[in-house]
DNA sequence: CTTCTTTGTCCACTCAGTGGAGAAAGTTCG
DNA sequence: CGAACTTTCTCCACTGAGTGGACAAAGAAG
């Protein structure tokens, strides 16, 4: 199939196309009482919008109550391709138009072995979704990576753990590669706009999400928009200190929030808290597995063991602490814990709570929702077709 | 005189009265060469402004190797009042329309004793600077008051320092009162605002300003806007732990950096280290003047005085601590600080500089400038009078 | 005085967008 | 079943924003 290169010609139709995506199919009636048009200018860019092919008519609608209405939907047939880079594992999905997860592979993998390695195995992936007959070709992807990323080039820059990326012009290469517009960005912006797409946050303007991981890092929205920074490290909150004359950690100072707790913190003291004999649940995982991870941890507190609940419960006051400081700053309508250890449930997430009421001020916590996220290891895909399509969708 | 009520009728002239307030008298060509027009429907918004009053003639500009051109101005007679209530005095000055200040008084004041009284006084400042001839009247006012505003309303909300304000219509009643259209806002988004214009943050897009003065407060500005947060409590930072376990705050909880550091935090250090005999210097201060400010610790490190270095050192590093943490976070391109102890100077700032290029990330820190405020006491009122142009030179 | 440059005005033209008339296709109810 | 009402969609004349070129006015340079 030839691959759609058509883009809105006008905000207008930027518009329509962001409400087909988020709304699924839609009769120009029902377009027309969420655009500030007349009718007769509706039609005139709906009608345009069928001419490029990215949109088609779709059948008739049940009457509402006189004529029925011809609707109209994204064409069906386009497909975005949602890659999200994790320090030891990668997500590949293949979405419609409408961002719907129509194949996904999840796949173990070292991202310091660099860029060259890491795209070989994400198209072999990509091409894998595309032979089980999901796709014959992308309309765009969007990328995500563990590490700052200049948005604009789509070009990591100076990412601590993956080292060989810096400078790597990620979304030229991709591109090429591909035959398709491509958009790069953190990984964990990537999660905020997944959340903010399809899960709890859908509804609100300005919020955090904080991804708890093999690291820790917090996607930014204000008004709606991810927001950056000024060189794209907004976010980058592993590294404020939790702890005075805490931990060492490799960054050089001492108490970082991610020498503390991170998947990585968690396995590291899981393992020593086996070694050292206080905690047969956590000795005999050891003993069974060869290694300990956040996972282990999550079963040995659900057994009742005290000594991974403690851990669970400490790193959950390194993490609030942190957070009832972001809170005071930035006074978000909501915060979102995601990540590989959203799998401690709910023992985690009472335990930020608890140091984030008690350490803020009212006014900031009064009607602050504290919540797990709801999608999952999908934050990261769909988060990614978003960011593809919102560039897809706006203005050429 | 009759006031101004026009207001801009459409984007492009709110545009040209927004280029005339920032640069001063313009022609129709350099008015062109600033805005994306036609140089026919230039003259025609112009025409229109000139017509409601806004805009006057301003005579014939020197040539530019051709026919000279006619010069228009913002209308010269326009006057906004600029309020900054703080918490224990209060600046009121008059502007034109460019924003530069005609008049300036400042007065002390206890915020404490409520909205009626506080805006007693106010008025009759204003009042003093309408009858020594620099207004007739006024076009519009902005009004800061130290604490968090529900920004659409212009009505305080909950704020500490402030009992007796909370829900008091501030933006309603002073409009009334002066017969002109009012905006409210927390004193640091005005001080924000003020340097955005005319002080250090005028070429920047996202920076942080931190207000150190009765209390601590950071202003934070995202694309050039203000961000105030989902309750207008955003940048509240000065409960934030500074020190685990240190001082008793009173908010309740131990450590807030308000608590260790900020004016009231350091005349009571000064007093206690007077008190005992930990200074000489600070104690003559004492007994000549019966209390310690912020500006004898000043005066008193300026003449070597070790203790009074001391504190502000610790309180610098305390501080810094905050920023750090802030600067990972949010990865502005600018720290600007300011307030009352801007007067404890490089000291102060070598302190706060030291801790946070130490604790933040080489990213986020390594092209990132901290430095003090430029317009010291003028900023708040120069911020509100932005802040009242900003809403009339924007479309009705 | 001639030529070139800059500024400002005038005017015909294009195009986005509106709103009303009316046709098409339903439902509801006597 | 037919009449009346509702909803959807198209058509069309009209408004008003904005463009760009022609031209006049005013000055600079030689």
């Amino acid at each position: 199939m030839r691959r759609m290169t058509a883009r809105p010609a006008n905000a207008h139709q930027a518009r329509l196309l962001q409400l087909l995506r988020d709304g699924g199919p839609n009769s120009r009636a029902q377009l027309g009482d969420q655009v500030d048009l007349s009718r007769s200018k509706l039609a005139v860019e709906v009608d345009r919008l069928l001419e490029t092919g990215l949109v088609v008519a779709d059948g008739l609608a049940a009457s509402r109550g006189g004529r029925r209405s011809h609707n109209v939907r994204l064409n069906p047939e386009l497909r975005f391709l949602g890659v999200d880079i994790g320090a030891t594992s990668v997500d590949v999905a293949v979405t419609n138009a409408e961002l719907e997860i129509l194949g996904h592979i999840n796949q173990p993998l070292d991202v310091r072995e660099g860029p060259v390695a890491v795209f070989e195995q994400v198209l072999s992936m990509a091409a894998k979704l595309r032979a089980s007959g999901l796709a014959e070709g992308f309309d765009g992807a969007g990328i995500g990576v563990p590490g700052p990323v200049r948005f604009p080039e789509g070009v990591p820059v100076a990412p601590p753990i993956m080292p060989g990326w810096d400078g790597f012009p990620v979304r030229e290469a991709l591109s090429q590669e591909l035959g398709c517009p491509v958009m790069v960005d953190n990984d964990v912006n990537l999660m905020a706009l997944g959340e903010q797409h399809a899960g709890v946050a859908r509804t609100q303007h300005d919020f955090l999400v904080v991804k708890i991981g093999t690291g820790i890092g917090c996607g930014i929205v204000v008004g709606g928009e991810v927001y950056r920074g000024t060189t794209g490290s907004a976010g980058d909150i592993g590294h404020i200190q939790a702890v005075p004359d805490g931990r060492q950690c490799a960054c050089g100072n001492r108490g970082c929030l991610e020498a503390h707790f991170s998947g990585a913190a968690l396995a590291r003291d899981a393992t020593e808290a086996a070694q050292q004999g206080r905690s047969a649940e956590l000795a005999n995982r050891l003993a069974a597995s060869g290694g300990l991870s956040a996972a282990d941890v999550a079963a040995a507190a659900a057994a009742g063991d005290t000594t991974a609940l403690d851990l669970i419960r400490e790193g959950g006051r390194s993490t609030g602490q942190v957070i009832a400081g972001l809170v005071s700053f930035f006074n978000p309508g909501l915060v979102v814990i995601g990540g590989g250890v959203t799998g401690l449930g709910h023992n985690l997430l009472a335990a930020i709570r608890t140091q984030v009421y008690r350490q803020s001020l009212p006014l900031a916590t009064g009607n602050l929702p504290i919540v797990l996220g709801e999608l999952g290891p999908t934050a990261g895909v769909i988060g990614a077709a978003r960011l593809i399509s919102d560039h897809l969708f706006s203005p050429a």
